[in-house]
DNA sequence: ATGAAAGCGCTAACAC
DNA sequence: GTGTTAGCGCTTTCAT
């Protein structure tokens, strides 16, 4: 039978109400009488049942997922797992909610972090660009005693407790090598098209593609980014203009968020398997484009483990407890026509 | 705030014990009694407080893996991690513990098995070849009334209730694109190397494999399989030898198990960046060896991930819940030098 | 067939 | 400083 507080507090001499503010580190114990609830601990080897602790603190724990609300395929998957955290967190006594901001609008982030402070929240997960009032705000949340774990996209300098996503300068680079060994000994000119929403993830992917492909295959030139803001009909458009201009080219890269645009343009062209395609992000579009040699790889990130290692990390600085490093990493993953899920 | 079983009891003008009785279908209660719980149950949109319930009923979850105890890294980073589980398991009452046997008599898993028939366990992960007494087995097993994961290798018509690994046929056409890609257009035969351990996953990887390089790279054709016996020297003096009888050799797959004999001869060799080498499970000795361009990819599956999925997903079956498919479905990473976690 | 009451392991008022 | 006591939400005897 596992110890209880009632082992402790009889073989320590002392009451229930002792025992617990020695196990929670309560003040107005004197030092002996702490020693002497604390040998009894290590004596009976005594781990303390969180259920029960729990169950009496009648403590809820309240979340936010504080993100902008764009119409990638990309952030639908990541609204539809928040939604599904929302949902299953019910019966495991932490509330969470999802607030929308309006894309478009950094302000609109701002403000409404802003209004968070105070709000009684005990952890916020927010996804932004870098922006100085953001990280500002974010600093405010924090000092209010909020816990902030940054997704997706980090903000350095913000303070936040914990970032979860991938390393971006890594994630670039593991598209070049991809890049430069499906391409075999071919040479021409890589095109680089980019959406434009979260500067700071989609500019290290860029530099991370650069370096590595400038290193390891100079005979693969890296062209200027082609940048789709968001717009899946200016890339259509785009696209087909850069390609006819350099007819050389033979490997895209996508860096995110304009897959649907890429991807109309692809399949209307003639032939498409002469051209090494890698883009990011898994999403219903990206698979078909897998699935049918659109696409040659997909580097993404696993936005279910994100949200979900995202609440668990968020209960652990609240709860003050040590997280599972190796199982809160987000993996960079490969996912080739082969190996998809 | 949450109805409780007190909110239930007052809406249906019932006592708490019938609605336990209600709440748990147990006998002995009227049927229009029932119906009446049942009406305040989802009107209130009851959802029970399993950790309360299992504090209550001084219920506590006692699940084993079972598995062989090969000297492999593969089979030690498993074991590590469930002696993680084991530790954090603890404090979750859910008692975990480890059951290594003989790996190189397949009786002893046998045997192990009929052993816990009956023995209280709750739950039981495990890990082994296919023979019918292992089926068999865990059939007994099953109809006793234990839940039964399988882990890394399935155990076709076992009757498990869940297998917890990956598709291995998938995993060796996996490789095999890699193979033929990262191949450029050179031509010239495959080497295979396997240890033998677990004939169902590495048979699979080599079906998939073989199928997929003759289907989309004839160019490249595979040799027959060189067996380790999980021993790497032998592996060592195999392959040089191999190598010497074919010169045209391009490139190495390396199903499992024996990647440390692999590597040493490797390492050894004058030149290796000629040579396209893909290998099996992340351990320290294949991370290395990606380090340093010794190995080009390397295939796995998540060994973390995978017990806790089996802890998580054994408890969900005891306690009738459903599992979250995609949180539990065990991911094919692929993993270069430049996505290494 | 139904209900009252005790208790699971822990916490938190409040009393001394 | 330390102890008493009444719960948290649920289960489980034991009466009725």
């Amino acid at each position: 039978m596992r110890p209880t507080v009632h082992d402790i507090a009889r073989t320590a001499g002392v009451s229930l109400a002792t025992v617990d503010r020695v196990l929670n580190a309560r003040p107005g114990v004197r030092e002996d009488t702490i020693s002497r609830v604390q040998v009894a601990i290590d004596q009976l080897g005594y781990v303390r049942d969180v259920a029960a602790a729990n169950l009496a603190r009648q403590r809820s724990y309240s979340f936010a997922f504080v993100l902008p609300a764009f119409h990638t395929a990309f952030q639908q998957g990541l609204r539809a797992e928040i939604d599904d955290v929302c949902a299953r967190s019910r019966i495991e006594r932490i509330a969470v909610t999802r607030i929308d901001v309006d894309p478009h609008d950094p302000q609109s982030l701002v403000s409404t972090l802003h209004r968070l402070v105070g709000a009684g929240l005990d952890g916020v997960a927010v996804m932004g660009p870098e922006t100085p009032q953001i990280r500002d705000a974010v600093r405010r949340l924090r000092a209010a005693g909020t816990r902030v774990v940054t997704l997706v996209s980090d903000l350095e300098g913000s303070g936040r407790d914990h970032f979860v996503g991938i390393n971006n300068l890594a994630a670039g680079r593991t598209a070049g090598v991809l890049m430069g060994r499906f391409l075999g000994g071919r040479a021409g000119p890589v095109l680089v098209l980019a959406g434009s929403m979260l500067a700071r993830d989609h500019a290290e992917r860029r530099l991370g593609f650069d370096r590595l492909m400038l290193a390891d295959f100079p005979h693969l030139p890296v062209l200027p980014t082609l940048e789709g803001h968001d717009d899946p009909d200016l890339i259509a458009r785009l696209m087909p203009e850069a390609l006819a201009q350099r007819p050389g080219i033979v490997g895209i890269y996508s860096i995110g968020a304009v897959n649907r645009g890429l991807i109309g343009a692809l399949r209307s062209r003639a032939s498409t398997r002469d051209l090494v395609v890698i883009a990011h992000e898994l999403t219903p579009q990206s698979r078909s484009a897998l699935g049918d040699g659109t696409f040659d790889a997909v580097i993404t990130q696993d936005v279910g483990h994100m949200v979900r290692s995202a609440t668990r990390v968020l209960r652990a600085f609240v709860e003050g407890r040590e997280i599972n490093v190796a199982q809160e990493r987000i993996r960079i993953d490969i996912f080739l026509k082969e190996n998809l899920p």
